[in-house]
DNA sequence: TTTTATTGACCGGCTGGCCGGTCATGTTGA
DNA sequence: TCAACATGACCGGCCAGCCGGTCAATAAAA
């Protein structure tokens, strides 16, 4: 038998290089070529792991979101009371912004690719299936803490989808003038204001 | 004399067909050939009035963020109590989603290519001054409402900065999720959110 | 053990079409 | 008549995706 390679591996493996060069050049500027070269491959073994760079955007996106799940499960491992719980959401989500800074530049391709799309588009469905999912976690965590009288609040889920679009909101300032933030400040007085909005 | 154009006024022209097919077809997606039948003049002529495709883009977005900022003041016109100013901000905000939907479409595009670019881009100061700006604006009004006994908080620039973040990652969501929206809902809850947070 | 056959993985040169930008050639109206 | 303006055919660079082919590793046969 020939060689017998793990391709879930090393589709994954192509697929942290388009991250990188995505990220930094843009989805559209980025070219098949650079990809490969960044996964150390040539650029038709790329077509044998994805059959077009519109495709490989919405596979590398879907990638993105699984480690990003992965990284809030991590972060919020073990706690239980909700005001903790979201205290511990907003500092993991600010900290993601520098420990992920390649994702949200990709993100902003995606925002744009997904949005221009047409509804049934597999990219956009991909992206509305995740802000509505993260929209119910917070909504749960939220109506958890109303129930454990840690909160007051009518509109659960108004509240948690301002949170979130909140936090999408920063990071969107943060990529481009990171300078004018200081994410541990931010950080502070976001946990303080959403805290307070909820007492 | 030859004939005589209004420059300026046939430059906006050319803009506002621009946005309308930057809009629906993403900035890279877009050709000069389609702007320039949108606005119906030949190719060459846009190259009168803009030096490159970015440049445009450059352009076009000073020319929304000028839109914007008229329509912002008329909106807000005549109002005096720093609440009173907030809620219309945010009624305005919210309600600029639907009436200027196509430039949210195009601030996608801007943000993708601004994050990207180096710091002395145009595009990228041009975004940077435009929210520093805005968030300048809101800070005072938080101020002013503190000093005049309507809302108590610490710290004015933070609390805009959240506000600011929230009205934008609101409309990213809207823009690839506009059924999940009720605006009217969202409105007022938001309404009320802020003003709860700042008493 | 050596030879041959088989197959999956990998590759990169090539091409067709696309599109930003240019420029030679009008066209217009004073 | 001519300056200002408009134009669209054309050019040249670019790049996604294709495709013919190589290679490496094993299995089977000798």
């Amino acid at each position: 038998m020939p060689i017998v390679v793990d391709k879930e591996r090393k589709r994954a493996e192509i697929l942290e290089a388009a991250m990188v060069v995505f990220a930094r050049k843009g989805f559209h500027r980025a070219k098949m070529e650079e990809v490969a070269a960044a996964a150390r491959i040539g650029k038709g073994t790329i077509y044998e792991y994805f059959t077009s760079k519109p495709q490989m955007l919405q596979a590398l996106h879907g990638h993105m979101l699984g480690k990003l799940k992965d990284y809030y499960s991590e972060k919020l491992k073990g706690i239980d009371e909700p005001p903790e719980i979201l205290a511990h959401f907003l500092a993991a989500a600010l900290a993601s912004f520098r420990e992920w800074e390649p994702f949200f530049y990709v993100f902003c391709d995606v925002w744009a690719e997904a949005g221009r799309a047409e509804q049934q588009n597999l990219l956009r469905m991909q992206l509305r299936e995740a802000y509505q999912s993260s929209i119910d976690d917070l909504t749960r965590v939220v109506e958890a803490g109303v129930a454990g009288g840690f909160f007051r609040c009518e509109h659960p889920r108004l509240e948690a989808e301002h949170i979130l679009a909140c936090v999408d909101g920063l990071a969107l300032h943060w990529l481009y003038d990171q300078d004018a933030f200081d994410l541990d400040e931010m950080t502070e007085s976001l946990t303080r204001t959403v805290l307070r909005s909820l007492s």
